[in-house]
Order: C-alpha cells, then sequence, then structure tokens
DNA sequence: TAGGAAAATTGCCTGAGGGC
DNA sequence: GCCCTCAGGCAATTTTCCTA
C-alpha cells in the first residue's frame, strides 16, 4: 500500500516522498516526481543528472529517505501539498534545518492542519485514518473497558491514576460516542484520537487526576481541530472541556524546549465554564 | 539481513515550593 | 489548606543504529 509521506509543489508540477508498506509491514520510501518538468521549477544545482533512475531507487529507513530528498537542494522551497501526520513532526524538524525557518513554519502550519479543507488531498488522507469499528461495536467496547476499569478500582483497590492507560482508551471510546464519529485507525495515533462526522479531528486526554494538568505535545498539536478533556471521578467519565484546540493551547503553559504543553485541570474547566457563558 | 541495544517520543503521575 | 507552577520520573512504544 502505498502512502504519501510529503508532497511538495509548485506551478502544476509535484515532488513527492511515497512510502510503501511491503508484505512485512516494513516501509520503504522512494521519490515520485509528476512530470519531468519539474526540474524546470528547481534550481541548476537541483537538476539530477539521471532524476528517472534516482527516482526508482527505495529505502528503507527514514535517514536515508531524507537523503532522497536532499538530492533535490531546493525542495524545501515548495509549497507543501499533503503531509502525512504521522511524519508531520519529522518534516518539521527537517524543514527546521534549513535556513529560512519562518517560510517552512507557516507552510506545516497550514497543510499539517486536517481542516483545510481546500485540499483535497488532506481530506482524503484524513479519511484514510478513519477506523472501521461501527457505534454498535465502540458501544459495546465501552461498556466493557468500563466493567473493566470497575472491577480493577473497586474489586482489586486499583487507584484510578495507576489504570491510565485504559482510562485513556475508555476516554476514545466516550468522545467517539459524544460525537458520533470514529476512532483514529491505531491506538497511539499522533495527534489525534478521534475524528467527528464533520471531519474534525479530536485529540481526547482523559485521566484521573483531581487536579494537576495533562501534556500536549506541541509537535502534534496542529494535528488536532478540538481538544476533549474528560475526567474520571466517582466512577463517572465527565467532560471537563470539549472544544477547539487553540484556546486550550492559549490557556496552557508552553516550554518550547521540550516541544509541549501542560493544560491545567483547572484551567480547562475554566474555560469550558467561559464557553458555556458566551453561549447564553 | 536480522536481531538486539540504545535513543527518542508520548502520555501520564508525583512532589516540591510559593502565593493566597 | 488549597491551588498553581514547575521539574522530574516512569512506562510503553517506535525508530534508529550497530553488530554478527
Amino acid at each position: 500500500m502505498q502512502e504519501v509521506i510529503l508532497k511538495l509543489g509548485g506551478e502544476g508540477e509535484t515532488l513527492s516522498l511515497i512510502g510503501t508498506r511491503g508484505t512485512d509491514g516494513l516501509r520503504k520510501y522512494h521519490i515520485q516526481t509528476s512530470s519531468e518538468a519539474l526540474s524546470e521549477l528547481l534550481s541548476e544545482s537541483d537538476r539530477l543528472p539521471s532524476s528517472k533512475q534516482q527516482r526508482q531507487i527505495k529505502v528503507s529507513s527514514w535517514k536515508k529517505a531524507c537523503d532522497l530528498l536532499e538530492q533535490y537542494p531546493s525542495w524545501y522551497k515548495l509549497h507543501p501539498i499533503d503531509i502525512h501526520p504521522d511524519f508531520a513532526s519529522k518534516i518539521h524538524k527537517l524543514f527546521s534545518t534549513k535556513n529560512d525557518s519562518s517560510i517552512h513554519h507557516n507552510k506545516i502550519k497550514d497543510i499539517s492542519r486536517p481542516d483545510n479543507t481546500s485540499n483535497t488531498d488532506t481530506k482524503l488522507h484524513v479519511n484514510t485514518q478513519l477506523n472501521s469499528i461501527s457505534i454498535d461495536k465502540i458501544k459495546e467496547l465501552y461498556e466493557q473497558y468500563y466493567a473493566l476499569i470497575k472491577l480493577e478500582i473497586e474489586e482489586f483497590g486499583v487507584k484510578a491514576t495507576e489504570v491510565r492507560h485504559l482510562i485513556g482508551r475508555i476516554g476514545e471510546f466516550y468522545c467517539a460516542l459524544k460525537v458520533g464519529g470514529a476512532l483514529a485507525s491505531r491506538a497511539n495515533q499522533h495527534g489525534f484520537d478521534v475524528i467527528s462526522k464533520h471531519g474534525k479531528t479530536i485529540s481526547v486526554k482523559a485521566t484521573a487526576q483531581v487536579n494537576g494538568f495533562v501534556a500536549i505535545s506541541a509537535s502534534t498539536a496542529n494535528l488536532a481541530d478540538e481538544l476533549m478533556l474528560i475526567q474520571y471521578t466517582a466512577g463517572k467519565l465527565n467532560i471537563v472541556y470539549y472544544g477547539p484546540m487553540e484556546p486550550a493551547l492559549d490557556s496552557a503553559r508552553h516550554y518550547p524546549e521540550k516541544m509541549k504543553f501542560e493544560l491545567d485541570i483547572g484551567s480547562a474547566r475554566k474555560l469550558e465554564s467561559y464557553k458555556s457563558k458566551a453561549r447564553l
């Protein structure tokens, strides 16, 4: 199965880094261009002596894939059309190594947000992230997880915070049921956990903490349109905050050096109450 | 090329310190 | 005492690199 890892373009021509999963599950990378005319868009030094042959080369590591891309020294000057969400942070880093960081930052921000509805490729890509599990199946899983968590806490005396992996997962089911959406294609999908029926990507943070905060990775935060913070207290799940990601990030502490945000549960609660008041 | 070790990433929790 | 800020640590998973 082929996946577009990075698609760059300009004036109708494209340069793509393609990933292909073999039967062994391993991903291999190669370069694909829409036409030979692309070389006209690149500087003289970018042109490869045998670009056709070059594009046939398949490599198995990300580092080597980057080397393939570097065969086009001005690749980063092209406009990003599509970025695979799982590779957003790596691509961001790759752009960061280039001199003109302001350009790359804005480009990445523009394209890596799945709500960029003007881009058909991105929409298609989000669709491929959807998990085909039906709502009924999610409901069934939710009930099973809920029973398991109750069993752990009430029968075995385990702290709710100790079953965080179960709470994190049930939070995703809860969110999917609340918004009538679908789960992301796999567990630990980077950046978001649920895709709403309107195509919005939602990052779900479920915690059993009473106070404290939830961490949001700065490298993947821009992949989610919305945030749903769920708290498990007294055997129940409650939505602390559900809304756009941006105001949540504005309310969170930012640690640029650690590439992460920390959103206090109290701040999220305040944000939700402001939102509710604004609706009145 | 395969297997294993090391490093990186992500999500989450705990606790110290300070202000109210 | 409670809340907030901040630092640090743990566990699981993924990726990269090295070696045989």
